[in-house]
DNA sequence: GTGAAAGCGCTAACAA
DNA sequence: TTGTTAGCGCTTTCAC
């Protein structure tokens, strides 16, 4: 004990120390860590008496002292990438609204921080070698990108949101949702109400995740004994793209429905609908997917594949806390199921 | 050092040390430390042997030592809230997005935290405390809430995004975006093309934000000299209020241009429009405000007002460094102009 | 210009 | 059950 006085919440030059609190409780600043880490070795009145005084002081134990003895931050990093302008790709804010409330109630809070531009895995480096996180979250797999790899290379501890597609070799964990589930419950909505030729619109070839959810399509259109020839295009995802091809598609191909792997594409097809005098849901049905805000604002409402992301956040932090336990206990990979939010368009 | 033994980068049980690079440069930790924050310190050589035993071990500081020993943690705290669904809020991603960007050059993080349910102050508390954070952005100062009075009184740093309309006895940096200014431009832009008979709808009373705002469109109205007797409403952010809102303007005072305090509000414009068969843009102008996703990608485009929130975000880090700065140097609050996003339906 | 010593606030290990 | 000791990795005096 150097410091020749205590301090009072009153009088404080800063907030309260463990010293503070032992001398007001008249313990040892060990018992008053005990009182706080393990306070089933306390005497019930000691903890009793230990946790009156942090009350009356106010406090809270030092983040960096802790966190400096603990070689933990519980500090959850995340790379956060805005969304799209001028699409209606609006996963993000949902998901790290989910992540920050699912992580705090595992003991965690969330550290966003950017791409450096072209380098997207700067950031993560510093992060790791500053020992400022305990883990990361890494949302952006799809891309392609390196970062999976990379984080498991060194050994850093991470969940993906997002199956790793490309590295068959990858062990790391993930949480998934099943978008080709999705798209097969979309597009069997579609043959459910009657329709038989329901078209697709997803995403170029080297869009893995476009991929899967297409085959969804495909699946419920070959079990359902229809023809998909001619019914499906590959565009970019923007909502000019969508229109384009499903101005095409109409033309070409005469679908009564069409099944987006975006609630963007979807605006693409509701725009080409316009402009022919279609009536969406009434004249052709149209689903898309994420809905978005977009989706469940525009007049009549988008028919959408919506994403549990609370539920992914959840898992995320639960595969997390396994990893960061002692000694790490790795769960299960999880692969979640969408649900069809129903409205105006189908 | 007690160390035993330097570790290598190849070696390394944990992420290199001070002393590992001043081992491998042989100088002392301080030096090391002097090369990291005061390199003018050091002779060139000897900065440059130091700085070489830095890169070879892919050396970082320790955070956690480095926030002990300055009391600082680089973090910057933020409550994020969720665009609520259903409606077409979406400042916040992007305003996120642009704040971690702005940090970053500033050599901060964000952190997120949730609001603990009801007690929206717990989680300030506990960041504040716990000394895990160094300042704060506060971004829903619209509601009336007590958050930044709660700051002030405990000598907390912090900035708002959001002028403190409430408390006039309120002393803290803020950075805003001027409602009233973007209502205003947005009501000149209709009077410009020809409408005279321009309403308003916008949120109740008791938001002093959509007051300000709507300031904006009954100046532009009274300074043109035109009436705005029972062209204005105001009604809940929903877009079922909106359109409701709409049906009885259009019905009661035959507005031929709509400006709204939110892109909610006009999408239930829009709704209405249809529902009457009338064409936005060219039977009767709406504009937005926010510039949303959904703004963006509607067939033809909502017009709308759009915060530059790229800007603001860059403001507020600048007053949060100059409020963190030794000694503290407050900057001038700010009040930024929003711009028109001008698509279809104006 | 460089090095030695001290200590930020906390918790792990051990002693009493 | 409680207290003592040591030290996490860093930066800040202060000698040299």
């Amino acid at each position: 004990m150097t410091r020749p006085e205590p301090r009072s919440a009153a009088y404080a030059a800063g907030p309260p120390t463990l010293a503070d609190v032992a001398e007001l409780a008249h313990v040892s600043r060990q018992t008053v860590s005990n009182a706080l880490n393990n306070p089933d070795l306390l005497r019930p009145d000691t903890l009793e008496r230990v946790q009156a005084a942090i009350a009356a002081l106010g406090y809270t134990p030092n983040r960096a002292a802790r966190n400096l003895r603990t070689r933990a931050s519980h500090l959850i990093g995340m790379r956060f990438t805005p969304a799209q302008e001028g699409t209606a790709n609006a996963t993000m804010d949902r998901f790290v609204h989910s992540l920050v409330e699912a992580s705090r109630e595992a003991g965690y809070h969330v550290l966003l921080f950017a791409g450096h531009g072209g380098d997207a895995l700067e950031g993560y480096d510093d992060l790791l070698r500053s020992t400022a996180v305990d883990a990361f979250v890494v949302t952006d797999t799809y891309l392609g990108n390196p970062q999976a790899t990379w984080l498991e290379e060194r050994g850093a501890p991470f969940v993906a949101f997002g199956r790793p597609w490309d590295q068959p070799e990858a062990t790391h964990p993930w949480v998934d949702v099943d978008g080709a589930a999705g798209a097969r419950m979309a597009t069997e909505h579609l043959l459910a109400a009657g329709h038989e030729r329901v078209a697709w619109i997803g995403w170029r070839k080297d869009s893995t995740i476009g991929e899967d959810r297409r085959s969804g399509w495909s699946g419920a259109m070959r079990d359902a004994g229809l023809p998909t020839t001619g019914l499906a295009s590959r565009v970019e995802d923007t909502v000019a793209s969508g229109a384009q091809a499903a101005a095409v598609l109409l033309d070409e191909a005469r679908p009564s429905g069409f099944v987006c792997a975006s609630d963007t594409l979807a605006m693409g097809v509701l725009h080409a609908l316009g402009e022919r005098g279609l009536a969406p849901g009434r004249d052709v049905a149209v689903v898309g997917f994420d809905d978005s805000q977009v989706a469940q604002v525009i007049p009549g409402g988008l028919t959408s594949v919506r994403q549990p992301l609370e539920q992914v956040a959840v898992e995320i932090v639960t595969a997390l806390s396994g990893l960061l336990s002692h000694p790490p206990a790795p769960g299960p990979n999880t692969l979640l199921a969408p649900t069809l939010a129903l409205r105006g368009t189908a």
